[in-house]
DNA sequence: GTCTATACAAAGATAGAC
DNA sequence: GTCTATCTTTGTATAGAC
């Protein structure tokens, strides 16, 4: 991809989770990168084009921490490694992209809310699949189904990160040991 | 309060559980009344005193929330008629009002973000201090403070609504059942 | 590939009639 | 209290020069 067009999807993306898809423009991101707002629409003619290409560098995003995650032999260590990986990710102030997403769903056309609902259950098939194998090989106890499970541990983190932005208070780093220790044992 | 004035921060309330507040504007509180643009300026002269008025919406509900608690005797108790009654107020699609101002939080003035801060604070002390009487009556078992157990049980319920939208599936009725089971047994 | 210039639409907001 | 009319600003988008 483009040098040019990988900076403004990366800045997008950092807009995204700081205010919102619909509450940053063009002008912006063109201010930003000091170049003249049409000249984004070179490159992305359409705002929606622009989602399509930050929803398309989110989902590259996730494969390559799966990847990552492969390699890691120990599940409870996939679990922390994941969060260690979204903590550097979410810098103060700065929530999920996904959960931005999913707060402005509806504003959304049909084809960008697929979109969103792939990333979203690549996301949790990710911890789901670490939780169910950590559960047979007898390092995870849980009652209900694995996705149920990703799903819970998903919302809490992603969830506070939220409440931390309003609290003006940092996600303590203890806080995914917890959350393991809660949900998990 | 004004009649008009109720029903239109009620419709904002809804469109800001939907879209977000950046994602509605007064022409579709205006369309859906059905009465001028103009007449919502009368109200609510700029947006931010819309905002003022929703926030002061959301504030009294709480606190009718809390005196509602207050009759409840067990602890428990108390706990699970706050998320029946936070069900009830949210059905599919929509998300918490609080979470969605959250993601809005930098977008906003700071008297704003002075008022969403007070907001969560408040629910969170509801819940804080349902855990810290029911840890002091031996109903709960938690480790960490009141307060932080509390952040985490509403972070998971709300991120919840959040991933459920995308995924788009209900809400199963027994998520607070587990949720309370698994934070606080 | 980036620019200037411009069009077009929508949103927030104001003034004044009824 | 609600209306019409109008203004201003901003955001998205297009055309065409460099």
């Amino acid at each position: 991809m483009n040098k040019r067009k990988k900076e403004i999807i990366d800045l997008s993306i950092k807009y995204l989770r700081k205010y919102g898809f619909d509450s940053f423009s063009f002008q912006d991101i063109a201010k930003e990168l000091g170049i003249a707002k049409a000249s984004i629409h070179y490159h992305f003619p359409s705002k929606e084009d622009l989602l399509n290409g930050v929803l398309d560098e989110i989902k590259l995003g996730l494969i390559a921490i799966r990847s990552e995650l492969r390699v890691v032999d120990q599940n409870t260590q996939k679990l922390k490694r994941f969060f260690e990986i979204m903590i550097t990710l979410n810098p103060k102030e700065f929530i999920c992209p996904i959960s931005s997403l999913q707060a402005e769903y509806f504003v959304f056309s049909e084809e960008i809310q697929d979109k969103i609902r792939d990333i979203s259950k690549t996301e949790i098939g990710i911890i789901s699949e670490i939780l169910e194998t950590g559960r047979d090989e007898g390092e995870f106890v849980f009652t209900s189904s694995p996705e149920e499970e990703a799903k819970i541990l998903l919302s809490s983190y992603k969830g506070f990160l939220l409440y931390s932005r309003a609290l003006e208070k940092e996600v303590e780093d203890d806080l995914i040991e917890r959350l393991v220790e809660k949900l998990l044992k």
